[in-house]
RNA sequence: CGGGGUGUGGCGCAGUUGGCUAGCGCGCGCGGUUUGGGACCGUGAGGUCGGAGGUUCGAGUCCUCUCACCCCGACCA
């Protein structure tokens, strides 16, 4: 992409109404725009980073057997009746609607009832099961209060995926499964050292859910950490009766404030029984369907790296979340076309450029591939041109190395 | 939802005790000079001051209502 094309424009500073850092420098990139609170636009290069996002956990999910699909988002209210969740006693952060004709809907804050009622249309005996449908969806929430840019919205993103077993058993051993596609997810993120299985409370049919934690400033949540087991315990189940369970002292445990990137949580039969999900064992005999569910917020989790993964000067995204790998900088008239040349060269090899071919001045260009975050910046320059090179700089610590033109190509196949 | 605060061109801000054509910086257009760390000079365009009502000879400045946004709390992925 050429910077000439991109109609999104870098901003020197931050709206006053944002505090938060993480919208502060997506805004400020021109990554995401703000249409109300809690509610925000993805502009080009903020869906290139969401997307890569999603990627990542689509492929995790793929690996432990998911099914993809897109759920609606407009709900009748009649399947949540069915569960009790209707009422905004009971869930309180519906956003309603009606229909021309009256009849009520609803914004859909979750998928637990319209998927459990689906999923009667396919499963029918045990040899269906299990099974595991899993969608990428932005979620409606009325929160009281949406905060902290991208890590509380009204509208988000979110990856949701329920899990259809045959029995506790067969659910436990996916459980497990998720569990570790769900590191090895905060693994290529970039996070994997900062984010913590974390016991929390389980609701009414299991004993504990568990979320994943990752340490930040920004958190809402308070953990209690176990640096060596890698493991942490939610301060709202944070008792003896949980230490003796886990085997943990409280002189082991540090306490932290973090981010939940994530949760599964195992749901038993609470919508099956609700909805009349059933299956045909081996018998003949009807059973439940037992289920669990398992979230996880790319829309949040993009706001959590843009914390993270920031300095002074700006964002400093990991090549595999960075909208674009390297940003190409051009100086001077035999320099662009030198850059022009090496444009369409790496873009043919697959390498994703964002090419600055502005008329500006270095300084513009380089302060602007600074606070966009792209990893690796080349930059080519009449000075270079006359030495045959080209100049490589890394976005996280400034290295800089000066390279011939194949020394260059060689290092970018890598990325 | 309780408490606190803020709304003035795209962004950041100033605007005395009400006073006459609402300013500044960035950004934007045009002309020129520049070109390895967010250039400079000149010249333009763009706001009716969140909205409604009121007080007044006169309201961005005062009053009432209302909407939006931010922070703290409660709640929540």
């Amino acid at each position: 992409m050429r910077v000439s094309k991109l109609f999104t424009k870098t901003l020197k500073n931050a709206p006053a109404d944002e505090v938060a850092k993480n919208a502060q420098l997506l805004i400020r990139g021109g990554y995401i725009h703000k249409e109300m609170a809690g509610v925000y636009t993805y502009l080009p290069l903020g869906k290139r980073v969401l997307e890569k996002v999603m990627q990542i956990v689509r492929e995790e999910m793929n690996t432990v057997g998911g099914n993809e699909i897109s759920l609606t988002a407009l709900q009748h209210k009649d399947v949540w009746e069915a569960s009790g969740r209707w009422s905004d006693e009971v869930l309180d952060v519906w956003f309603k609607t009606k229909l021309a004709n009256g009849t009520e809907l609803g914004l859909a804050p979750t998928h637990e009832e319209p998927l459990t009622k689906l999923m009667k249309n396919y499963i029918s005996s045990y040899k269906d099961l299990p099974v595991y449908p899993y969608q990428f969806q932005i979620k409606f929430r009325n929160e009281l209060r949406s905060k902290s840019g991208l890590m509380r919205g009204r509208e988000f993103w979110m990856k949701d995926l329920y899990s259809f077993s045959r029995d506790q058993a067969q659910h436990d051993e996916f459980y497990e499964k998720i569990s570790e596609a769900y590191d090895h997810v905060y693994e290529r993120l970039g996070i994997g050292d900062i984010t913590y299985k974390t016991f929390a409370s389980g609701g009414s049919f299991s004993k504990y859910s568990h979320e994943f934690q990752t340490l930040s400033e920004v958190g809402e949540d308070i953990i209690y950490v176990h640096e060596g087991k890698k493991i942490a315990i939610n301060e709202e189940v944070y008792n003896d009766e949980v230490l003796a369970d886990l085997g943990l002292s409280k002189d082991e445990l540090v306490e932290k404030k973090a981010v939940e990137v994530g949760n599964i949580f195992t749901l038993s039969t609470k919508f099956s029984d609700a909805l009349d999900l059933n299956y045909t064992d081996e018998s003949g005999a009807s059973q439940r369907v037992f289920m669990g569910s398992y979230g996880i917020g790319p829309s949040r989790v993009m706001g959590l790296l843009a914390e993270h993964f920031a300095d002074d000067k700006g964002l400093v995204w990991l090549v595999n979340i960075a909208p674009y790998t390297v940003y190409l900088v051009s100086i001077g008239e035999k320099g662009s076309a030198e850059a022009d040349k090496l444009y369409e060269e790496l873009t043919g090899m697959g390498i994703e450029v964002l090419y600055d071919d502005r008329d500006e001045r270095p300084g513009a260009k380089f302060a602007d591939a600074e606070l966009l975050g792209i990893p690796y910046r080349v930059t080519v320059s009449d000075r270079l041109v006359e030495s045959g090179e080209f100049e490589l700089v890394q976005r996280v610590d400034g290295a800089q190395e000066t390279l011939t033109h194949e020394a260059l190509v060689d290092r970018l196949k890598q990325l």
